[in-house]
Formats: C-alpha cells, sequence, structure tokens
DNA sequence: CAGACGTGGCC
DNA sequence: TGGCCAAGTCT
C-alpha cells in the first residue's frame, strides 16, 4: 500500500486557495499558543527556537529556550561564549551537533554579517545547522518572505489536505510539498502562515487521532473527504536501535572522579561522560575490557564490584550498560582528554544523560540497580 | 539516498 | 511495555 506515487497534482483553483487561506489565518489567529520565542519577529530568537525545536518537542524546548536566551540574548553573546558554556546550556536536549552548530552559525553571522542575521535566502541556507526547513522559517517568520518551510507538521497537513502519499522520508518529496505550500503562501502574511500550518499539526491534524470536527478546514481536506486521513503522511519504518554491550567506570582516586571527554565525531562526540568501552558479553570480569584499555594508557585500575546497570536507547543503538566503580593505583600521564573531578564539580561539565544517570546512580546508592528488564540484552 | 544523530512522552 | 513520534540537518 502506498510508498510511491509521484503523480503532479492539478493546481489548486484559486477559490479554494482563497479559502483555505482565510479559514486558516482567521483559525490561527484566534488559537495560537503564547510560545516564548513568538514574543517578537527578532530573527535571532526565531532562529534559535528553530534550531532547539529540531525533531523536539515544544514543551521540551521551552526552559531550554528561556534559559538558552536570558544566558545568550544576542547573537554577539552567543558568539562571544565558549563552546563548553553553550554545550552546557543545551545539556540534555539531545542532537549536540545542533549546538555546535549554531555556535559556529552564530560566529559568522556576527562576523560577516555584523551580528544581523542576512535577510537574504541563500546567506542564511549556507549558515551551518540550517536546512531548507530552518532557512525557510527565519524568512518567512522573521523577514516576511514568502517562502515555503515544510516540516513534519506540513508534510502531513499538505498530505492530507491533498490525498497524496508520497513517501514523505523520501528527500524528493520535499521539493514537490515545497511547490504546493508555495502556490498557497500569501504575499500578505508568510511567516503566519507558515506558523498556522504548523499550529493546525500541531494541536488538530495530529499524527494518530486528528481532531478532524475541530479542524478550521475539514471541508476542504481531500483526507477527510475519503476517510483516509488515519493513513496518512505515508513513511517508510526506521530500522529499531541496535544494542550494544557497554561498561562505564566510575573511577576513584583519593576524592577524585574520572571524567572523559568522547571523540569528536559520532555519537555525543566531544561530549564528557565516564570512561567507557564496548564490551563483549563473554567479558569474563565486569570491568575488564575497562581496565585493560586503561593498562594500555598507563593507569593501573583495581576493580570493585557492579555498581549496577541501566538501558539508554539512542536513536539507532541501545545501550545496556555497567556501571563498574574501580580505583586508580597508579598513574603514569593521563590522557589529553580526561580529567579528575571532585564529585561535587562533576555538575559543572555537561554530560549527556546516558552519562547523568550512571552518576546519580554511583553517587545514590538507593537508584542502584541490576539486572536489564526482562534480559532482553541480545 | 540511507544512515547518523538524543531525548522524553504517549498509548 | 515497546514502538512510534516531535518545528531536521549533515554526510
Amino acid at each position: 500500500m502506498g510508498g510511491k506515487d509521484h503523480r503532479s497534482i492539478q493546481a489548486p483553483d484559486d477559490d479554494w486557495i482563497q479559502a483555505v487561506r482565510k479559514k486558516l489565518l482567521d483559525w490561527y489567529d484566534q488559537n495560537r499558543r503564547d510560545l516564548p520565542w513568538r514574543k517578537n519577529k527578532d530573527p535571532y530568537r526565531i532562529w534559535v527556537s528553530e534550531i532547539m525545536l529540531q525533531q523536539t518537542r515544544v514543551d521540551t524546548v521551552i526552559p531550554y529556550y528561556e534559559r538558552f536566551m536570558s544566558l545568550f540574548p544576542t547573537p554577539g553573546e552567543l558568539a562571544a561564549a565558549d563552546e563548553e558554556e553553550v554545550i552546557k546550556a543545551w545539556e540534555g536536549l539531545g542532537y549536540y551537533s545542533r549546538a555546535r552548530n549554531l555556535h559556529t552559525a552564530v560566529k559568522e553571522v556576527v562576523e560577516t554579517y555584523g551580528g544581523v542575521v542576512p535577510d537574504d535566502p541563500e546567506a542564511v541556507s549556507r549558515l551551518k545547522g540550517v536546512g531548507p526547513y530552518t532557512a525557510g522559517a527565519i524568512l518567512s517568520i522573521a523577514y516576511n518572505r514568502p517562502v515555503p518551510a515544510v516540516d513534519g507538521n506540513v508534510f502531513r497537513v499538505l498530505s492530507r489536505w491533498f490525498a497524496l502519499r508520497d513517501d514523505v522520508t523520501r528527500s524528493s518529496t520535499r521539493r514537490k510539498f515545497e511547490e504546493l505550500d508555495r502556490l498557497l503562501i500569501p504575499e500578505d502574511r508568510p511567516g503566519d502562515f507558515n506558523q498556522a500550518l504548523m499550529e493546525l499539526g500541531a494541536l488538530i491534524c495530529t499524527p494518530v487521532s486528528p481532531a478532524c470536527e475541530g479542524c478550521p478546514v475539514q471541508g476542504e481536506c481531500r483526507a477527510r473527504h475519503e476517510g483516509i486521513q488515519a493513513e496518512l503522511p505515508v513513511k517508510t519504518r526506521g530500522k529499531p536501535p541496535v544494542p550494544v554491550r557497554m561498561t562505564f567506570g566510575w573511577i576513584m582516586k583519593d576524592s577524585r572522579v574520572l571524567l572523559q571527554r568522547r571523540p569528536p565525531e559520532g555519537l555525543l562526540g566531544g561530549m564528557w561522560g565516564l570512561p567507557t568501552v564496548e564490551s563483549l558479553p563473554e567479558e569474563p570480569v565486569p570491568g575488564g575490557a575497562l581496565r585493560d584499555q586503561w593498562a594500555t594508557l598507563g593507569l593501573k585500575l583495581e576493580l570493585g564490584t557492579v555498581v549496577g546497570e541501566l538501558e539508554h536507547v539512542f536513536s539507532h543503538r541501545r545501550w545496556f550498560v555497567t556501571l563498574v566503580e574501580g580505583w586508580c593505583l597508579s598513574e603514569e600521564n593521563l590522557p589529553e582528554n580526561c580529567r579528575w573531578v571532585e564529585e561535587k564539580d562533576i555538575e559543572q561539565y555537561a554530560l549527556p544523560n546516558v552519562y547523568r544517570k550512571a552518576v546519580r546512580m554511583a553517587l545514590d546508592p538507593p537508584l542502584r540497580s541490576h539486572g536489564f528488564r526482562q534480559g532482553r540484552l541480545f
């Protein structure tokens, strides 16, 4: 069923377009949420919000956004910050390359464009971390330019309005939806129209059980008419996360704990964490792989007991983590990417959630737990 | 193009 | 409870 459908849609007629524009915008004017990035049209504020909102829910973003904007109210202040501070402000939000790319891009804006986000499609699109959606959002919302901003909501709403079975996970589909969107955007309120489309997708035209009865454009919706709204949009299934065993070390020396920065590329790239190795199922001693690896780095470990076990799911990996404590007996030269840190200072570091969980487990014995649920490990 | 890239919430 | 989803971009 579904899958491919590259029929070109007949252009909607003008009366239809006018009706949909008015109904959607009237609905938006009455129902738009009062979100922190809607206080004004400062392009920098819009930009930051759009980056945070990538693949992330509004409710999750709000507190991060408020904190981020109070720390870095202007492009100049963000550009002047250390990357560590920026990452710390992003801690727990995920997709950390967004923060690095934003930081890189805002420095570019300060150096090249005098601290003003350029009002130009080519220039905005060249900024790191700004793809076709985000460029369209910034330009339409902040600068009132009539350009498409097609995100997951817009894919869903348009696929339903026009009963389009194009697979929205294919990049070729984006062009088609952008051209369709372009026909609909009114010259006078492009930013509001794009936001209204997304707002409708978030509040009414939801992925599961859409509230069609409350939809301002239900009469214009072909999927609703045909009763196929639940089947749209068509998207191919992602692959389930690959299970991996990992060992984290809670390695102590005097009253300090060893932190290690992860390699710059890849999963949690460049983030601080506990010493980590991939472990093998047949490993005789818990933490043996960790001890062996550190031996080659010139640090002799005495292993203690297993502090606990935890499971953490990423988009494409599922980590089954064994947290092992150990003590540093002797140390030659500590690798550049490592630091001994007082327990109370660990919170100064930006740790991804999987490491936060492990640290909490190590510091708070009641949280310690053993055994993965269901023993579903492999 | 397909896969990498985090996290939390919902049913 | 496991699987899917959420205002995508980069390689």
